[in-house]
DNA sequence: TGGTGTTTTGCAATCGATTGTCAAGAACGC
DNA sequence: GCGTTCTTGACAATCGATTGCAAAACACCA
């Protein structure tokens, strides 16, 4: 008996290797559940053939059967986007931080197909019977498919702005208030004439882009120029350099929709020899890690990204349990650096 | 007959949906799989009733049936790193590159539980019974397990260096040569004593560093300072930060393993009042779409991120197909901006 | 030896689809 | 009116596990 195993024929499922150990399937089944229910002597000569022939039960036959899949659906809607590009880094970050707190769960993650023109992308995938909850990251234009879908299932929460009387859970910043507060920020700082850099049909960049507004109108200055700018990397800076002489034409001020947005911004204006924050104050959004790595460093409105994946995580494994989870809402900070 | 639909039952399976239409289940399959072997009326009106009811079968029990599930396991081994986090920028990157071509061609991506301490950690991935095929993002220092596995699994890609004599299929850029490249740049400047920034546990950093050694051989330099430095970006900033009074003792040029540990550098350096690439210079390694955007901007070498990404899963789909798939290695490049 | 109680194990139904096989019915020609 | 061909759809096996139920095996005691 050699103990470099050369494992003999691979096993493909729980009969066969019944067969081998002269038991039954659902011996077997309960064998390598470390079910009790089995003599020790046997549960263990099964774990052992199972071992050796590096057997291990399909997971698709099983989750079938309980009715469980343990895989949680992660999904950007990308609705007021062109093109469907997972680059955005506060997804990027803030799908880290939930992939370490699902999987710390023993929960796998599922990147879930968007179909761009279905009116039904969501229920597709609620429907699938592959996922046991969803957490989409961003409302973007899609507040009635969300709410429609939120309304028979439960396990669902979304990262986002909470409107009154909404049914489904959200987690996310009050928007709206740190948009006041980039506002008050630059305001502070003098600018008079401020421009906002983002795409406003998305529910929580339009939030962003109000509270802004509550801080011009309580300052008695104008309303902020709108400067439609999309998330994906690719094109944003096209846009922005087809903004620059907009900026260039008497604004002192910028408050972007991300801090993506910003360091492009602080980067064209550069390349302008404009000076940032001498001649241009710009404020980000998100406080991503990086914003305090970049030079000059970024002003932005935290996030705090991770507490926000916990909230989510949390509150969605309440959902799964059968309780009812209320949407959190947490403060945004100012988080004052070199650009404003 | 109102128009207005308000669903009387949610149907549940088949056998239902099959029930309400008076036709046996094989039909209702058939149908909804829109075969012309179910007659055009029968097949238009169970599609209705579908519809209507807002049925849609359950997909893991397709995916048993039919033994084919649509989804691709999208993996980062991150043996070498002390906490597993998901926020390296070149890994979201390519993830992103990823999920656009898998799910253009109808596959979803599952985000794969890397068990920590466990041996069989990709055997348990690739026989979960769950995935049509895996792609792995970096090879972390895990050959081994990458290579036993290979042997047997046939449909899958890993991002990484390819060495003579291995069975898995790689793509990825060749690292040493990139490496070598850096060092060149960095001594064409002038810079005499050079120090690494990164962990050569990693067998694609460990090239790196051995390519930035033949730069140096070849220009009859020392060789270069190693910096431990690890690519989780909580951590990175401490380990920069700690490197500092290295860095200042005689070192004129960095050859980073990253970006992003580029940039963490180029800040940290600026904290201490060295200027780049004047005092010291940098450069980094991804060619991520932000070191365009820094400022300074990034030196780097390019890894072509979004072509790698799809040669990773063309490569991966002729090898569902059945067919043998070569590794790609694809020619660094230097670009050449502000740091070095 | 028989009865009772406790472990262990096997049997078979089940999860929800897909699909090969075959029979019933329609259409058609002679 | 009968045989032949073609459509259409029902039946049942299958994918690979889990699990309730009941039977078998065994121990123990009177």
């Amino acid at each position: 008996m050699t103990d470099a195993p050369s494992p003999p024929a691979r096993i493909r499922n729980i009969a066969e290797l019944a067969r081998l150990a002269g038991v039954s399937t659902g011996t077997v089944s309960r064998a390598l559940a470390d079910k009790s229910l089995v003599n020790k002597e046997t549960r263990e000569r099964i774990q052992a053939i199972a071992r050796e022939h590096g057997f291990r039960p399909n997971q698709m036959a099983r989750r079938l059967r309980v009715q469980e899949t343990k895989v949680i659906g992660v999904v950007v809607p990308l609705g007021h986007e062109q093109r469907q590009h997972l680059s955005d880094p506060f997804f990027m970050a803030i799908l880290g931080h939930l992939a370490d707190a699902l999987t710390e769960n023993g929960y796998d993650i599922m990147l879930s197909r968007v179909i761009p023109d279905a009116e039904d992308w969501l229920e597709r995938i609620v429907d699938s019977g592959m996922l046991d909850g969803v957490l989409l990251i961003g409302q973007s234009n899609q507040f009635e498919a969300i709410e429609r879908v939120a309304k028979r299932f439960r396990p669902m929460v979304v990262w986002g702005s909470h409107v009154d009387g909404q049914t489904h859970c959200t987690v996310g910043v009050d928007n709206r208030n740190g948009g006041r507060l980039a506002g008050e920020c630059l305001i502070q700082r003098g600018c008079r004439q401020i421009a906002f850099l983002g795409d406003v049909e998305a529910i929580e960049i339009g939030e962003r882009f109000r509270g802004l507004c509550d801080a011009t109108d309580a300052a008695g200055l104008p309303r902020p120029i709108e400067l439609p700018t999309h998330l994906a990397s690719d094109v944003m800076a096209d846009e922005i350099a087809a903004h620059i002489p907009e900026l260039l034409d008497g604004v002192d001020g910028i408050a972007a929709a991300s801090d993506l947005i910003a360091m492009h911004a602080v980067r064209a204006l550069a390349d302008h020899g404009v000076k940032v924050p001498d001649d241009i104050a710009v404020t980000g959004f998100d406080d991503l890690p990086l914003a305090e790595q970049t030079i000059p460093r970024l002003t932005t409105i935290s996030q705090n990204i991770a507490e926000g994946a916990r909230a989510m995580v949390s509150a969605l494994f309440t959902r799964l349990g059968g309780d009812d989870a209320p949407s959190v809402e947490m403060p945004p900070v100012l988080v004052q650096r070199d650009t404003a």
